[in-house]
DNA sequence: TATACTAGTTAAGTAGCTAAACTATTTAAT
DNA sequence: ATTAAATAGTTTAGCTACTTAACTAGTATA
């Protein structure tokens, strides 16, 4: 016996439905927005965005990068390599395992990214401006529920 | 004055940081699965997927698909072009404005897309199997909320 | 009835992806 | 200790999907 019931069975199929038909289209947006922004004005592709996204979040391997992103490693190889040589990103050395190499965005990096990331947040919040205080609440709770369910390990 | 609030204020910058946490790896997941079961079982590309998925959704002309993609008309008359090569896809007659040319999928295209989205409905059932009957709720509402907000034309 | 606009295609060039083969280093097995 | 296996990252060659620009054809407008 199945560790649900009735009603669940009947949601599930829905909330796939919606997701199905919200997700793509919104993340077309979004990201039509950042690349308007990003390849327009600061000649830096969405894809570059995205890397150097990680690397200040925190994730500083080749490795951990192609994982996030669900690319191969020779994929984001490559893209760091146009990223140093633009002078946005360096690579380190880590002393504790040789093997790996950690990245780091330099000053010019942060920068660049400080000032995408401020264009798009006023357009993000020139939409979202009119959703009530609840929307946003369903938002925020709703993306926890998305991350905690496809993103992090199955146990 | 601003149609706001001060609660508001705050809340919004906490939906769009949980949006940008969120949404491209829970994204880049989803068309994970997809890629393994399209490309490795059937040939066939996420991007092609998603055209023979919004051809059956009604979206039957190239512009159409253009701008729910935010890519040009070129790029998705050129996947279109492969689609109709294998038999999955097919260009049909506008009598009331010639210059359209109607989409709509083969028998072979729609089977392929029911076992593609028979698996991948699956494989998010199973994910998702252990949520309560609220997170779903919260789940469906926030993406009418997301719909609503990024792929609506600003009134 | 010329003009401007819209729908779609074609062609040439580019970016970003993959797989496979590689180097270098670390971990595990015996 | 020594060997084998695994891990981190890179390089290369080739492919897919994208772009812009120029094009055909049909529709709307002045």
């Amino acid at each position: 016996m199945l560790v649900t019931d009735n009603t669940t069975e009947r949601l599930i199929p829905a909330a796939i439905e919606a997701f199905w038909s919200t997700v793509p289209p919104v993340w077309n947006r979004v990201k039509g927005n950042v690349r308007a922004i990003a390849v327009e004005h600061y000649d830096i592709s969405v894809e570059q965005f995205h890397i150097l996204r990680h690397i200040r979040r925190g994730l500083t391997s080749v490795s951990e990068l192609a994982e996030v992103k669900q690319i191969s490693r020779s994929a984001v190889s490559q893209a760091v390599d146009i990223l140093v040589a633009r002078g946005l990103v360096c690579r380190l050395q880590n002393a504790l395992d040789r093997r790996n190499i950690p990245l780091e965005l330099t000053e010019s990096g942060n920068a660049l990214l400080d000032t995408i990331w401020e264009k798009n947040r006023a357009w993000m919040k020139s939409r979202m401006i009119s959703l009530t205080e609840q929307d946003l609440n369903t938002l925020t709770c709703a993306m926890e529920i998305l991350s905690r369910t496809f993103v992090e390990p199955v146990e």
